[in-house]
DNA sequence: TGGGGTTAT
DNA sequence: ATAACCC
């Protein structure tokens, strides 16, 4: 059997995305697919992420039920521990009660998470540049263009003998002849070599979501869970956002428009779906209420917007409670340490500073945080790299500064978080466009071994992941 | 409830 | 600078 030919211009290439001559500076960043009609979306979600990070660390914890303990709660933990009735977020005392012979390991630095997160992104970049970051362990990746090209490449061979990898939502059958069909079915086979890449050069196991966009890709990622991945075909959208028990499970309705909402008593997906546009729209605004209308029936038009290096990096902590300035200055050095650390690891300079807190009060407790943040002074960034003892005296001044303008010194105060921000970024100043730095470093990159296969990540040569 | 992140206003 | 969202 080959292609039915019913889509006009299937291939999508006008000037396609990859390929355009003369495409302005600084436009690479904004530019999705060329055709926006049927994009193929993979959503990636790491099993327990900071318990598998812990378990390559330390092998000895594989078979024992682990948790992973900031402060006084436990923020994940392994299936081993989940079988014997843990969950997410409960505090120590909780998870002990359940299960004395529970391990629990430190996870309140996030180096390591936040490394092994890096390495997942870069290695979903081997297959499109379009990789999303969401938190430390879900990426979305727009294969669009993957399955263009493989659907270009299967010209003649006809499809009747392709299927699909894992689960279909619903157990829908495939219907070869619609293009959407084998579209997501060479989606889901992608998916699974992204998960096979990500276990055998990582040793992660998770889930995947095959869909025709971030939305619909992340809800039926979770749909079979742990490690297994399922595709979305287009019929069962309605039953995957009508299987939602609640408004408050669509991602992007957070907790306060979920708050708002109930109180016009709408609850279910079917409510927002049906709800005059005009209440919505009054109640959140006309760009809110839009976004969530769609949202109800599937619909999501967002890109998958790369993310890149991050914007900011910063480091907190949290405590009982801080309530003079001597130990306010110590916490942020402590916190200013870190963050020197990482910032000269990354290389570019930060141009902002930020210091926030969170004052001690017995109603509204988990939230309101305040922060004030300046300008970082150029002399002191340039000094970054090097001299740091002078930076770091520098910036803790600034942050006492800081401090003063939230905290009147003078009466009695009560913290239960610190944290320090670095932000806007910037490249060092011989990365920068327009600088000769620039030019010589962009064009003649030291290419290791000269070719590149087409979207197919180079495995590195036998280097499989070993367990044990 | 932790220790991070992002975008919109 | 804050508020909302995500994990």
């Amino acid at each position: 059997m080959e292609f039915p030919e019913e889509e006009e211009d299937w291939l999508g290439f006008g000037p396609g995305p990859g390929g355009g001559a003369g495409r302005p500076a600084g436009y690479d960043k904004a530019v999705q697919v060329g055709n926006t009609a049927h994009r193929v979306i993979v959503h990636t979600d790491l099993d327990c992420f900071y318990a598998q990070v812990e378990m390559i660390r330390n092998p000895e914890l594989r078979d024992k039920p682990l948790g992973v303990q900031q402060k006084y709660v436990v923020v994940t933990c392994n299936y081993e521990a989940r079988k014997l009735g843990i969950k997410k977020l409960t505090s120590v005392r909780e998870a002990k009660e359940k299960c004395p012979e529970l391990v629990l390991v430190n996870g309140e630095d996030l180096t390591p998470y936040r490394e092994m997160s890096y390495k997942v992104t870069e290695l979903l970049e081997e297959f499109s540049p379009l990789v999303e970051r969401l938190g430390f362990d879900e990426n979305f990746v727009d294969i669009t263009d993957l399955v263009e090209k493989k659907l270009a490449q299967m010209q003649g061979d006809g499809c009747s003998k392709m299927s699909v990898s894992g689960h279909v939502y619903n157990n829908q059958i495939v219907n070869l002849h619609d293009m959407m069909h084998i579209r997501l079915v060479i989606g889901s086979q992608i998916a699974a070599e992204m998960r096979e890449a990500m276990y055998n050069r990582l040793g992660l196991t998770g889930c995947a979501g095959v869909a025709s966009n971030k939305l619909l890709s992340k809800l039926v990622s979770g749909t079979f869970k742990p490690n297994q991945q399922t595709v979305l075909l287009p019929e069962s959208c309605q039953d995957l956002i009508g299987s939602l028990d609640h408004i408050g499970k669509v991602p992007g309705i957070g907790y306060k428009t979920t708050k708002r909402l109930e109180l016009l008593g709408l609850s279910s997906v079917h409510d927002i779906q049906t709800v005059s546009p005009v209440i919505l729209e009054n109640e959140l605004g006309v760009s809110i209420a839009q976004r969530i209308k769609k949202l109800s029936h599937g619909e999501d038009d967002s890109p998958v917007v790369p993310s890149g290096p991050p914007q900011s990096l910063s480091d907190e902590d949290s405590f009982k409670k801080c309530s003079s300035e001597v130990e306010v200055k110590k916490k942020i050095e402590e916190l200013l340490t870190n963050l020197l650390d990482r910032i000269s690891k990354d290389g570019r300079k930060p141009h902002t500073i930020r210091l926030s807190i969170r004052q001690f009060s017995s109603t509204n407790k988990w939230f309101s945080r305040e922060s004030r943040q300046c300008p970082i002074p150029s002399h002191v960034i340039q000094k970054f790299g090097t001299e740091n003892c002078d930076v770091m005296a520098q910036l803790v001044a600034i942050l006492m500064k800081l401090f003063r303008k939230m905290i009147k010194v003078e009466v009695p105060f009560h913290l239960t978080l610190l944290s320090v921000c670095f932000s806007n970024l910037k490249a060092l100043p011989s990365f920068t466009k327009g600088s000769i730095g620039f030019y010589l470093t962009q064009s003649s990159p030291p290419s290791s071994s000269g070719k590149k296969m087409e979207g197919v990540p180079q495995d590195q040569e036998n280097c499989s992941f070993v367990p044990g």
